[in-house]
DNA sequence: GCCATGTAGATGATGTGTCATCTACTGGTG
DNA sequence: CACCAGTAGATGACACATCATCTACATGGC
């Protein structure tokens, strides 16, 4: 590790850039998402996972796949999900070790009634700002990123 | 909150795809750097700020005004890093409110051992994978958001 | 059938972030 | 000087993330 090669000045500024941005987005989303419904960001991801199936229904190893969470993370978020009545857990019949997270009633009309201030807000905070050339370069972007964190 | 505008698929995409980078570059860059020099980010960027001024030393408020954290979050913070050592507080004379944050001697090892292999990091797993264009336009759309963040 | 290894998931300890609230000092206005 | 709004910072309670570890079941080789 001897000499690294430093950051030279444009990467310098679009590196500081991004991490204030990145911060400053978050804490602003989850804030709104918190105050107004009182969901997390981490909450509201698991109720889309969810919803995305219809039976409302995923084993916790797919729901981390699809999150790409910490499993730890997982069980423990589950846990106090399921404490706050927005989620049950079921056994499950094929897989004597394993079980599934299931969507309440409760957690249904808790995503529904968050949604449209969640979506309303990143497209303000975020998109309202950008040209379409801006929003594909993005996603380009961070395709190329992800592709060499594997 | 009627009929919100609801995202397009590019918009979709893009959004789901800079989560995704977001999550797994920070949890990867985290990780490298509490295995290889014991500091977690927020250390990181608290240190740094401090050896940017010579005399290593800063009233807090001026570290909460640079890293835009939450001031309850850095009074935590300098708390924890205090009791490792890796900052000291001293007593300010001109304001009998204020205080001063000093880097120690270990803090100052700290980050001098740290850093090379958290750039090299971000260079391996960010810039590497990105062209200078990808660069300057990552710099110009997160300043672009952060001025509707303000 | 028995054992080794792997996989699904939970748990406790510990460090971190946020919110609400508190204390103490400052600085301006009457 | 007395008052009061504002500012600097600390703190306790609680939600969250990570690490190490643990249990239980699955599965393949012998």
């Amino acid at each position: 590790m001897n000499s690294p090669r430093w950051l030279d000045a444009d990467e310098q500024r679009a590196w500081r850039a991004y991490l204030r941005m990145q911060g400053r987005l978050t804490a602003r989303l989850n804030r709104q998402l918190q105050a107004d419904s009182g969901l997390s960001l981490a909450d509201y991801d698991v109720l889309v996972h969810l919803t995305d199936r219809e039976e409302g229904r995923l084993r916790p190893y797919e729901l981390q796949r699809d999150l790409q969470w910490e499993q730890s993370r997982l069980s423990h978020h589950l846990t106090r999900m399921q404490h706050r009545g927005l989620v049950t857990r079921e056994e499950c019949a094929d897989d004597g070790r394993g079980a599934y997270v299931v969507i309440t009633e409760e957690g249904r009309r808790a995503i529904a009634a968050a949604a449209p201030g969640h979506v309303e807000t990143v497209r303000r905070l975020f998109f309202d700002g950008l040209t379409r050339e801006q929003v594909t370069a993005l996603e380009r972007l961070a395709a190329d990123v992800l592709d060499r964190l594997d």
